[in-house]
DNA sequence: CCTTGACTTAGAGTTTACTCTAACAAATAT
DNA sequence: ATATTTGTTAGAGTAAACTCTAAGTCAAGG
């Protein structure tokens, strides 16, 4: 178990942040301490790697807004059809965002590789200049 | 030859960051129409490639204050040794600057491959959970 | 002729995502 | 015992990077 505390060091995010998450809908509403309602918040290592993979889709340039749509727990035992048909449409809300975000995670490789090509150009360029001026012939 | 309006459609940046990007440095003085002061904005192929290169710079989190470090033209013909040094470190420092941020692509690279199994995993569990509700047994 | 797009400076407004303070309470660590 | 950490709400402040308006001029194209 883990306090925010603890948190903010494993992931590099401050506990400003955590909360602010939590309070912009991100993060779930995490375990408190003895159960009470203002108690210590307490993750667990799947709350971690809950909060890593949010942090990564916002780190790779997803919305905070977007980001929300996975807060709220879909696992839920389901009680009616209305439930069910609900639960169902968020799953695949989710399934299309993570899609969408999967290709622009696509197109980011294919630019930050052009980019590396680009700057290995200009850093090269930048030697030879540098030799050519180095040995004053 | 290109006009402020060309190059905003050829790089999708606005004609309004185009010139704020200019008063910030991050990009030379253009050429001028007829030569005059205010005169028409006239870019050329190769500012073209420049202001791409910037834009990945850019686009791949290098922050405008560094980006600046590229915009002057440290291509003059020197006159004397003094001259020359300020080049040189001109160059050196461009060079380092690449170096640091080829070191961060490479990183965002890893990173992004990540997150990428992490989103192709999530959607794998929430397909999953579909299937298994869909057929209601 | 008149719309469109270009030019200027200066400055105001917007968005996103924090980041922190106040002011106070309660628990934990050294 | 005292310093640190955590908790709350509400709201203010910050930073980066735009984004646009005002208010006026100039030049080319349909």
């Amino acid at each position: 178990m883990y306090s925010i505390g603890e948190i903010s060091k494993l992931t590099g995010i401050s506990a400003y942040t955590l909360r602010y998450y939590e309070k912009m809908g991100l993060l779930p509403n995490p375990y408190r301490l003895d159960g009470k309602q203002n108690g210590i918040r307490q993750y667990n290592d799947q709350d971690l790697r809950f909060i890593q993979f949010i942090y990564g889709l916002k780190q790779t340039g997803m919305k905070l807004k977007d980001i929300t749509l996975f807060a709220e727990d879909g696992c839920l035992l389901t009680q009616n059809d209305q439930q069910i048909e609900d639960i169902q449409e968020i799953l695949h809300k989710r399934i299309e965002l993570l899609n969408k975000h999967v290709n622009l995670l696509e197109q980011q490789l294919e630019q930050l590789e052009n980019v590396m090509t680009l700057a290995n150009e200009k850093r090269s360029f930048y030697l030879a200049m540098l030799n050519d001026r180095l040995p004053n012939p």
